[in-house]
DNA sequence: ATTTTAACAGAATTAAATTCATAAAATATT
DNA sequence: AATATTTTATGAATTTAATTCTGTTAAAAT
């Protein structure tokens, strides 16, 4: 049971979180001195935060194009899953290529963020992948020519 | 000028990008450890990703559900923007809400992900910062019922 | 009002970050 | 191919931070 009904945050986690989501790296010590508090009270809140599972995971940005993975593409599918049925999803959900899988609504059925080197090798991991996936009906690819902003931080309020 | 023209990674550069994207706040010493090579060593290299803007930021992923944070929204938008005119886009990756723009091809122009709280404050984010942009010609929203997977790490190469 | 629990501080210990001088390796130059 | 130059790595020394634990204070529950 990962529990997130009863998550209190006060104004001290708030800031930490925003400390955090800016820079994953800031030391325990520094944490400290901005909220004015002592290192081992701040050490405990972290450690508590990952606990409730309000912290996911410490992650590093890098730079797509250091790697030449250049291509960003968003795909609508219909899948042919029945009613609350999430085998199709998961099963894209394993593709490492897959950034996101959302289930949305209207006609299609799920929106896909994929990212790769270039159009060629898109083809070939639909390809692969999409051809042993049974319940997909229909695909609809958009093709990112550039990207302005991407991120996935938060709005954190004050209080 | 932000070359990123020449940029050459060695085998452990990417092993330090994929320990370090899974754990961004994982040691230097751990680091070298899992590479047996000197702390300081790694330090150098570590720093030099910085410089070299390959690693672009350390940020931490919080649990929106923890902030109340429960709705995304797919925006595709069309504008009257002149060809290679940036004046949107930039309006757009303003607003802090908005998490990623991208220029698209076909039809839209504009492929925008939101995060609120809900629909209601998603309504209001709109009304507040799009009539303000001018050029915006018409809006799609797609909702997201449930999202599978969110993340936006890169498949790192061994070599 | 009192008990219980949770949150914080401060000191002590252990561990890590950082710096720097030096050596080794890899590249470039002649 | 030999040498110079640059880059990369090491290891030791120093500074700084992480972590643990005990005692207090504050808050919440009874």
């Amino acid at each position: 049971m990962t529990n997130e009904q009863e998550i209190v945050l006060d104004k001290t986690d708030l800031h930490i979180l925003r400390l955090m989501q800016e820079n994953a790296r800031i030391s325990n010590a520094d944490l400290a001195r901005e909220l004015g508090m002592a290192p081992s009270g701040i050490l405990e809140r972290v450690k508590k935060l990952e606990q409730k599972n309000v912290i996911q995971q410490y992650t590093t940005r890098i730079n797509p194009v250091a790697l030449q993975q250049k291509l960003v593409a968003f795909i609508f599918m219909k899948a042919a899953d029945g009613p609350g049925s999430e085998a199709t999803s998961r099963e894209l959900a394993k593709i490492p290529e897959v950034q996101e899988v959302h289930c949305i609504a209207g006609d299609d059925c799920y929106l896909i963020k994929i990212r790769t080197y270039d159009s060629a090798s898109l083809m070939s991991l639909i390809r692969t992948y999409f051809s042993k996936i049974p319940n997909i009906l229909s695909t609809r690819t958009t093709i990112v020519l550039e990207t302005v902003k991407e991120q996935q931080q938060l709005v954190i309020p004050e209080k």
